[in-house]
DNA sequence: GCCAACGTTGGC
DNA sequence: GCCAACGTTGGC
């Protein structure tokens, strides 16, 4: 078995859809990711997400976006099952089970920060000038994020980045 | 609610 | 393959 080093994610969620704290309620402290329909991220679900990476919670399109706190991938890269159902919102004519075209993932919920990271503290901060979330234009939903922002971004929501 | 940025679609 | 039109994202 080869050994992989953990990676680290951003995962955009609207706050209506599902807060992180809302996230800790659900069964397993589990939710998952449908109806990405971006092919840059689908090649980063399905090509370089794997479980047990870690992931910043971030609320989008809301008042206050920012980070909330951790996450664990608990599964990654497997067909997107909204894809294959006719009734669905984000049903994909197109895609086959044998060659799906959207991906889905799984996160758990494992540690809330202890001070919400906000995007303008994000942007004030010049060690993470080159994160994408801060960046202009930037849309995608999912985001890699380099270890030494990793750190320096759960250093900011006062919990230890282990 | 506005609008900039970006991705996708489709005519040619 | 170009590019205008359109739709979506998401901060403000």
């Amino acid at each position: 078995m080869s050994k992989r080093e953990k990676k680290y994610w951003l995962v955009k969620c609207e706050l209506d859809e599902c807060s992180f704290d809302e996230l800790k309620t659900r069964p397993q402290s589990t939710g998952y990711w449908r109806g990405v329909r971006n092919y840059q991220a689908r090649n980063l679900i399905r090509d370089d997400m794997k479980k047990g990476d870690l992931a910043f919670f971030y609320h989008s399109n809301c008042d206050k976006p920012g980070i909330a706190g951790i996450a664990t991938i608990t599964r990654a890269g497997y067909p997107d099952p909204s894809q294959f159902d006719d009734k669905h919102h984000y049903y994909d004519e197109k895609s086959t089970e044998d060659e799906p075209r959207w991906f889905s993932f799984d996160v758990e919920w494992k540690r809330k920060f202890k001070r919400f990271v906000h995007l303008a503290d994000l942007k004030a901060n010049d060690k993470l000038a080159d994160m994408r979330v801060v960046q202009r234009g930037q849309r995608l939903s999912i985001q890699p994020v380099a270890a030494q922002e990793w750190k320096e971004v759960c250093k900011m929501g006062g919990v230890s980045s282990a």
